[in-house]
DNA sequence: AATACGTATGTTTTT
DNA sequence: CATACGTATT
């Protein structure tokens, strides 16, 4: 076992703890991901079959990860048919092989969460709602928290209370949405992912057979990030590991941050009430930190009143404090950032992956892009509004989805008449109306003649429907002969999909073309990939579940050079050597949702002792004096957390330097503009940096940087002040085009263009995105 | 039926 | 500021 040397007294043996439950209770940074991945190397080494042995992780790229690492201390084949995942993407396969005793088809779909709203949505509207009354993001989210606290439909009509508040909420229907939905879902033949830990804790607990398969076949059980688990992933934790009581959780109480999904630091707090003779492991030597850092993390943890006992330390040097600065706007702190980042790349020899920008709401990652892109530092957003979520992805995907189970609601009005078919909103009205009245999908109702012209749809209508079905039919049977990527190409272009954003020839229609063509390229990957697993074929089927529950993580391509944005949730788990939490400001961090009571302000500090624990050399806090938000400068205020470290760990040395890249917009340029509308453009730069002035370089590339949001109108009236007539420009919708006339001064500048796309517009410089060609 | 535009409305965090 | 929905227009 030379493995075991590598590890302190507590780690180990926490590794060689062998049969019965046990829990480790695991600082910041105290190796947690280490004693997981020898304990289980550990297990296989002694003899225990890796077929038996099912962990839990957060991401299923942790999982990867680790199962990398074991496959390298036990051998390849030994790791091989270890379970590892998270917990929606393990269970969703064990659905795939027994949800059939639900009713459910081996090829359900996963609605993600946008499905679920939109079916929501259109129920509310069917049932004749108030849509002002039952707004569907929150009955959703309603809903979510049903399932994850195992209150099924029955349930709910069987609980008064729950009635009731629903009642004085003056919202008594919910009751009856949430039984339609899930009526809708079953008959999609679809989950959304509460259902996922739903379903599994049904058909565990309904069927007594599938349950003991299971538990005969898991006897050891590890889950990683135990306090972030729910109430509907805990039973199903206790069912599985029931028999052989050989469960090994592992978790920090202090970085419990998920509590908004149902996680439940409870799980953690009473495990050793669930199980007789639990064996409890600490790990408090933290390996990843300076202990600055350790110790401001302690400082302010501290403050917290809910929490387990524990003393993190460490061995490792003092390091630097940590620096705190205050800037005037969002975007100065990018600047400040992106010129901090640069500086010590320059100074230090550091890598951009040794930088991570962490925030709290996924909006703020823009400012920080703006001025990271000037500098021309690479950087990755991770999380956010990803790839998957673009229209023209989830518009492919949709018809692949239809192609794999026709059923699914979601998929089929999705496409059903994009690329434009004339089968409009009143029809697909008729068809769901009375598909549901005979308990049919929309496909099924569709695809059956004699239903269809019973319903009052046009012969015309008709045919084009059916057509539809038929072309879904045929890509059933390329499906059936051809991997992922063949039957996704041969969709794309039979579908009419490539053609639309072909025609369109906008800029905007090349992007959404460059997209589809980039999801293909990953298709194509993907069947390659899987092409080396053994088990595995690059069907379509696997790549749906694949990117249904990916992570944001997960889905990261992260094997380049590039500093990491993402949100402080995205963040747990990962470290960084300089780690910059920005917008620590009262409203927004903590958050203005999250005032209320006092557990929510604790789990908003327990969100900021994980930002600050990322940081293994030096951290960074910053906070503006405005922001935007809403398109609107607002005062903003330091966050309490802030002041809540012991000050002896900070550095104030640089408060007040604003950004250190000097703005460099001439006011006078601004001629008749509102200066109302302008937001704050003192030169606060830092003197020493301010003979940072932009070069003709650097304003050339500012020029191309498409202007994001209106915060830069003005800049942008400003930008193309000197557009004058005969000048060719491109527009992002409209294309390329010529400058025809020009009216209006400052703000209300207006430029009359010829597009070659054919007519003449007037449009505000102030608002249109303009590129300037020539 | 499709489109284009105006207005209202909302915003933490994610599998 | 983004999106989602309603209304007016062709």
């Amino acid at each position: 076992m030379k493995y075991l040397e590598a590890l302190n007294q507590a780690q180990r043996e926490a590794v060689l703890h062998k049969e019965g439950p046990l829990i480790v209770i695991a600082g910041a940074g105290s190796g947690k991901t280490r004693v997981l991945t020898y304990r289980i190397a550990h297990l296989i080494d002694s003899g225990v079959d890796e077929f038996s042995i099912l962990a839990l992780t957060f991401t299923n790229k942790a999982a990867k990860e680790m199962k990398t690492r074991i496959a390298s201390l036990v051998g390849e084949s030994e790791a091989k048919n270890l379970w590892m995942g998270t917990f929606h993407s393990v269970f969703a396969r064990l659905l795939r092989a027994d949800g059939h005793y639900l009713g459910f088809p081996s090829n359900f779909s996963i609605y993600d969460t946008q499905d679920s709203q939109r079916l929501i949505s259109s129920i509310i509207k069917e049932m004749g709602l108030d849509k002002d009354v039952y707004k569907y993001k929150q009955i959703q989210q309603r809903i979510s928290s049903f399932k994850n606290n195992l209150i099924t439909v029955k349930a709910y009509f069987q609980n008064p209370e729950l009635q009731e508040a629903d009642a004085i909420a003056r919202r008594p229907r919910i009751g009856d949405i949430y039984r339609e939905y899930v009526d809708r879902c079953f008959r999609a033949g679809a989950m959304d992912f509460d259902d996922l830990l739903l379903r599994t804790n049904e058909l565990l607990s309904r069927f007594p057979e599938v349950l003991i398969k299971y538990q005969e076949r898991f006897r050891y059980i590890l889950v990683d990030e135990y306090q972030d688990t729910n109430h509907s992933q805990y039973l199903i934790v206790r069912a599985l590991s029931d028999r052989f009581q050989n469960i090994c959780v592992v978790g920090d109480d202090a970085q419990s941050i998920y509590s908004f999904r149902g996680a439940n630091i409870d799980n953690m707090l009473n495990f050793q009430r669930d199980y007789d003779g639990v064996a409890v492991y600490r790990l408090e030597q933290n390996y990843r930190s300076t202990a600055t850092i350790v110790s401001a993390a302690n400082s302010v943890i501290a403050k917290n009143r809910d929490q387990l006992e524990k003393n993190v330390w460490t061995h490792n040097t003092l390091g630097n404090k940590i620096i705190v600065h205050r800037s005037p706007t969002d975007a100065d702190e990018g600047r400040f950032v992106a010129s901090t980042i640069f500086e010590s790349k320059m100074n230090e020899q550091r890598y951009n992956h040794d930088f991570a920008v962490l925030y709290r709401t996924n909006s703020q990652s823009r400012a920080i892009e703006d001025a990271l892109r000037k500098r021309d530092i690479p950087y990755r957003i991770y999380g956010g509004l990803s790839f998957y979520q673009r229209k023209e992805i989830k518009d492919l995907l949709a018809y692949l989805r239809l192609v794999v189970n026709p059923n699914d609601e979601e998929a089929f009005m999705r496409v059903v008449n994009f690329p434009a078919r004339g089968i409009g909103q009143s029809t697909l009205e008729k068809i769901t109306v009375a598909a549901n009245a005979k308990s049919i999908s929309a496909f099924d109702f569709i695809e059956d003649p004699i239903s269809l012209s019973a319903a009052s749809v046009g012969a015309s209508i008709r045919n084009k429907l059916s057509q539809f079905c038929t072309m879904i039919r045929s890509f059933q049977v390329v499906n059936a002969q051809q991997n992922a990527f063949e039957v996704a190409e041969h969709v794309a272009r039979k579908t009419g999909l490539i053609q639309e954003f072909k025609k369109d020839g906008t800029p905007e229609g090349v992007a959404r073309l460059e997209n589809l063509e980039e999801l293909l390229n990953g298709m194509q990957d993907f069947v390659e990939g899987q092409k080396e697993l053994d088990e595995a074929t690059g069907s379509l089927n696997e790549f749906l579940e694949d990117i249904a529950l990916a992570s944001d993580l997960d889905k990261a391509i992260d094997n380049d050079d590039r500093v990491a944005l993402m949100t402080i949730h995205l963040a747990k788990g990962l470290e960084f050597k300089h780690v910059f939490v920005v917008g620590l400001e009262e409203d927004l961090f903590p958050s203005a949702m999250s005032m209320n009571t006092r557990s929510e302000l604790e789990e908003e500090r327990r969100l900021f002792y994980v930002a600050l624990t990322r940081a293994e050399e030096q951290a960074y806090l910053t906070y503006t004096i405005n922001r935007y938000r809403w398109g609107k400068l607002i005062d903003a205020e330091p966050s309490r957390f802030i002041s809540e470290i012991d000050s002896q760990y900070i550095d104030n040395r640089v408060v007040d330097a604003g950004g250190s890249y000097r703005r460099f917009v001439d006011p006078s340029l601004f001629g008749e503009v509102d200066h109302s509308k302008l937001r704050q453009m003192k030169p606060q730069g830092d003197r020493s940096t301010v003979r940072n002035k932009p070069s003709e370089e650097q304003l050339r590339k500012l020029r191309k940087i498409k202007p994001q949001h209106a915060s830069a109108a003005v800049e942008n009236a400003l930008l193309y002040n000197h557009l004058s007539i005969g000048a060719q420009v491109s527009h992002e919708r409209f294309g390329r085009g010529i400058v025809k006339a020009i009216e209006g001064v400052g703000a209300e500048k207006k430029a009359e263009i010829e597009f070659e796309t054919g007519g003449i517009k007037k449009l505000l410089l102030r608002f249109a995105k303009l590129q300037v060609i020539s």
